[in-house]
DNA sequence: TGCCCTGGCGCC
DNA sequence: AAAGGGCGCCAGGGCA
């Protein structure tokens, strides 16, 4: 059962059916409360009126997010990126100028909130343009033609967009107590307030006596680089890499001046005050933004938590976290889409990597590793250049099928993930600057680097869109399956690693439902292909313990 | 003052 | 050992 959704302020909102009549609502979440659970709610942008839903108490199983479906379709057409909400899209219909998409309203709690008072009434009229767009696109997909992959594609991605609300809502359990502890054990405790901690004062007195005592500012590289030169060595830059290969007795406080700043300032008491409350970390992700269908966040960088610092991610008193990871997830993509025989009996192991040695690389794993990443990223110098013959040799339908994609990027072609989800155009730019374009004057040393550029872009593309993808089967199929068996919450989800918090008791219940998952995604995107997609998984009180 | 760019680096 | 794909965030600098 299908019903289309035109939120109102106030939580008001036009409801219907998808042929029926429209009927005003005063309190949408009790509709959906009251609603059969497998109602699929179409509606225009499930991140704007979502969040209040769950507020109320309301949970949605399924949904249709216009404006994600919008954007995937205009992306399947070659426009990634054009505005997508409901005014463009009816626009889009009616032939009329396309307006831009409003700036998406955030949580960020930095921002004065203005949430809810902007909402335009509800009106019976936007029901229609809900019914329009949405019986619009479910003919576009239909007319796509791809046995319902790209259908598929469009409920994950609704999915995925409920998923994001929920984990939002719920938050990530966030002992700030243990993060203050682990930041004054790093680097000490301010001198004052306001002040940098005393490690890093530390360290920059340090840095400018291994130069003769001049002054220097460690976090300006323009500085560092002239310090450098001085003392006659010339450096390109300041990257940590490019620093470890200096002979100088300011290098080492050097990097470990790096490493404590970064984490001072990306994710110190700054960080700790704005964003973690009431024992959560209230991550804001962000759907449908990133072009290969990973999920980016706003504020709060919740998918760049450095390592040291998950210590304070800890479960709550009798409950634990379930952290699962789903291990070499690309390569076993790779063979899972290219079908080539001899990869996927590789990908049939529980190391990949260790397999792959064994097969092509006298059981040396860090080559084998290198050379399969190098494949998937089209690297093409150096070792992992070097081993690409033995790779290619061994597992033609593999490098095949990421070297077609590149091939068809540097021609300024699409390439489209298993499911459909499909890379950006070239820019104009691009197609004045690579001469790919027949009209194109001629090609530039640049321009040849730009074909490149993009080839490495769309060959990796195919890979990382597709492991999304799969990650997103994962996380619906999991979502379901705590909800169904009454086990625990969601809690963090990055690319391909899934954290549950629940109580002790149902750890082992929750693991299973974890397994069962992945075994299911494999089963849907990739049916009796022998590839296997293993989760590590672990329980623990705390995030930094489960590796 | 605000905006955009760059360098650098965290995560996958 | 080598430096390639995707992101977001911070600080600083240049500019209007």
């Amino acid at each position: 059962m299908r019903i289309a959704v035109a939120p109102g302020p106030d939580g008001t909102a036009w409801l219907s059916t998808v042929d029926g009549q429209p009927r005003f609502v005063a309190d949408l979440a009790a509709e959906v409360r009251a609603a059969h659970p497998d109602t699929r709610w179409i509606w225009p942008d499930t991140a704007a009126c979502y969040p209040a839903l769950l507020a109320a108490g309301a949970r949605v199983a399924r949904c249709h997010d216009l404006a994600l479906i919008e954007g995937l379709l205009s992306g399947h057409d070659g426009h990634w990126g054009e505005p997508r909400s409901l005014a463009a899209a009816v626009a889009r219909l009616d032939g009329r100028p396309v307006p831009a998409d409003p700036e998406p309203v955030t949580h960020d709690p930095r921002l004065q909130p203005a949430l809810f008072d902007h909402a335009p009434p509800a009106e019976r009229s936007t029901m229609d343009d809900v019914l329009r767009v949405h019986a619009a696109q479910q003919k576009r997909i239909a007319e796509i033609g791809d046995r319902g992959a790209f259908a598929t594609l469009c409920a994950l991605e609704s999915a995925g967009a409920l998923i994001a609300a929920e984990m939002s809502h719920t938050g990530l359990p966030w002992r700030a107590d243990v993060h203050r502890a682990l930041l004054a054990e790093l680097m000490g405790t301010p001198l004052a307030p306001g002040m940098p901690p005393r490690r890093l004062t530390e360290l920059a007195a340090e840095i400018s006596a291994a130069f003769g005592g001049r002054p220097i500012h460690p976090d300006l590289p323009a500085e560092v680089i002239k310090a450098f030169a001085a003392a006659g060595i010339r450096l390109p830059s300041t990257r940590s890499w490019v620093l470890k290969e200096i002979d100088h007795p300011a290098v080492k406080p050097l990097l470990a001046y790096k490493e404590l700043y970064r984490i001072h300032t990306a994710h110190g008491q700054a960080w700790l005050d704005t964003w973690v409350h009431n024992g959560r970390f209230r991550a804001e992700y962000v759907v449908g933004g990133v072009v290969s269908g990973r999920w980016a966040t706003r504020g709060g960088a919740a998918l760049q938590i450095p390592r040291v610092i998950r210590r304070a991610v800890v479960a709550d008193p009798d409950w634990v976290l379930v952290v699962a990871d789903a291990g070499q997830l690309e390569p076993r993509i790779l063979a899972a889409l290219s079908g080539d025989r001899r990869l996927g009996e590789v990908a049939a192991a529980g190391d990949l990597y260790a397999a792959l040695a064994a097969e092509a690389f006298d059981g040396d794993r860090d080559r084998a590793k290198l050379g399969l990443l190098g494949v998937l990223y089209g690297q093409t110098s150096g070792q992992a250049g070097q081993l690409l013959p033995v790779l290619r040799q061994r597992f033609p339908a593999a490098i095949d099928y990421v070297e077609r994609a590149a091939v068809a990027g540097e021609q300024g072609l699409l390439v489209r993930s298993g499911l459909g989800r499909t890379c950006p155009s070239p820019s104009a730019s691009w197609w004045s600057q690579t001469g790919v374009d027949p009209g194109a004057v001629s090609v530039t040393r640049d321009g040849a680097g730009a074909a490149r550029s993009r080839g490495r872009f769309t060959r990796n593309f195919v890979v990382q869109a597709s492991a999304a993808e799969w990650a997103l089967v994962v996380l619906a199929e999991l979502r379901r399956a705590l909800h169904e068996g009454g086990l625990g919450e969601l809690v963090f989800f990055q690319h391909d690693e899934f954290i549950v918090h629940c109580p002790a008791a149902q750890a082992d219940a929750v693991t299973a439902a974890v397994h069962a998952a992945a075994e299911r995604a494999g089963d849907l995107l990739y049916p009796g292909v022998p590839v296997r997609f293993p989760m590590s998984v672990a329980t623990s009180a705390s995030y930094a313990d489960a590796k």
